[in-house]
DNA sequence: TCTGTTTGGTTGACGTTTCAACCACTTACT
DNA sequence: AGTAAGTGGTTGAAACGTCAACCAAACAGA
C-alpha cells in the first residue's frame, strides 16, 4: 500500500510561472487559431477538428460516438456541431446499417473543399504561432507531457 | 530583406502527432479542471483565474481592463464574469477615482474565503493531472514554449 | 422470452462567450 | 477652448457548450 499525500501540493514559484504561461498561452493560441478560421472560412476550431477526422476516415464517414471520442468532445456537443454543419451543407447524417441506433456523419464534397481551403490557414497558424516558437527538443517534450496527460485523464475513471 | 515562405508549411507526421496530443490534452485537462471547480465550489476556471489575480493585487482590487489583460480574456467577457461574481457576492465594483471612466473589481471577504477553498481543489488538479506527468526538464520546456507563444501573439500586431 | 441494464444519440433549457454597437470620459492637437 | 481620436467599460443578441432528461435499440442473464 502506497502512502498517498492528503494535503495540498502547492506549486513552487517556478511551477507557478510555467503553469500560468501554459494557461495564458493556450488561451491566446486557441483564440487566434479560432479567429483565423472563423474570419477566413466561417469555421470554428471545434468544427474544423471534426472535419479533419471525417476527411481521414474511410468513406469520409464516422459514427457519432467515435467522432466524439476522437476529438474529446461530449456526445451532445458533437450532435449540435454536426447539426450546424449539416445545415451548412458541409456534412450529412446517415443511418447506420449494423446498429439500429447508430448514426454516421459523412463529409460532403462541398465540405471537403471547404476543409481543403481552411487547412492552409490552420496549418500556417499552428506553424507560425506554435512550432516556430518551439525548438525540436522542446516540442518533443511537449508531446510527451500531453500524451501522458491524456492517458491519465482517460484511463483513471473510478 | 528576408524571404518569407508563401506556401503552406505542412506538418510532418511527428509534428502532427504532437499537435494533436496538445489539442486533445488541453481539451481534456481544461475540462477536468473546470468540472472539478464547478462541482466542488460552483466556480468556473475563468472565474477562478480572475479571483486569483484579484487576491494577489494590492487592496484585492484591479481595474477591469488590467484584469482582462492579465487573464487574456476580452473586456466584454470580464464585464459579464464580474457581473455574475458580483451577483454571488464574491466581488464588488467600485468607481475609479483617478479616471472617471474606470471601474475596479474588488474581492470581498466572502469571495476570498471561497477562493481559499477552491485553491486546494485547483492546485491538486494541476499537480495530479499535469505536473505529475511532466519530468522537470520537460515541464521547463513547456514553459519556454508557451512564453514565446504569448510573446508572439501579443507583440506582433501589424 | 421477459426483464433490467447499458449504449447511441437527440433534445431543450440554461449558462457562458463573442461580437458589434454604443456611451462616456480622457487625451492630443490646433 | 474646441474638436477629433483613443480608451474604458457596458449592453444585448446570437452562437456555442453543458447538463440532465429522455427515447430507442442492443445486450445480458434468468
Amino acid at each position: 500500500m502506497t502512502k498517498i499525500s492528503t494535503d495540498t501540493p502547492w506549486l513552487d514559484a517556478e511551477q507557478q510561472r510555467i503553469w500560468r504561461a501554459f494557461l495564458g498561452g493556450v488561451t491566446v493560441l486557441m483564440d487566434q487559431l479560432d479567429r483565423d478560421l472563423r474570419t477566413k472560412h466561417g469555421l470554428s476550431m471545434g468544427e474544423y477538428e471534426i472535419l479533419v477526422r471525417l476527411s481521414e476516415a474511410p468513406g469520409r464517414s464516422i459514427r457519432m460516438a467515435e467522432l466524439a471520442a476522437a476529438v474529446s468532445h461530449s456526445r451532445s456537443r458533437v450532435t449540435h456541431t454536426i447539426s450546424r454543419l449539416e445545415r451548412a451543407g458541409i456534412v450529412e447524417r446517415a443511418q447506420c446499417s449494423e446498429d439500429g441506433r447508430g448514426v454516421s456523419a459523412l463529409l460532403t464534397d462541398h465540405g471537403f473543399s471547404v476543409l481543403e481551403e481552411a487547412a492552409h490557414t490552420h496549418v500556417r497558424g499552428v506553424h507560425d504561432y506554435l512550432i516556430e516558437n518551439a525548438p525540436t527538443d522542446d516540442f518533443a517534450a511537449l508531446g510527451r507531457i500531453m500524451e501522458r496527460v491524456i492517458a491519465t485523464l482517460n484511463g483513471q475513471r473510478f
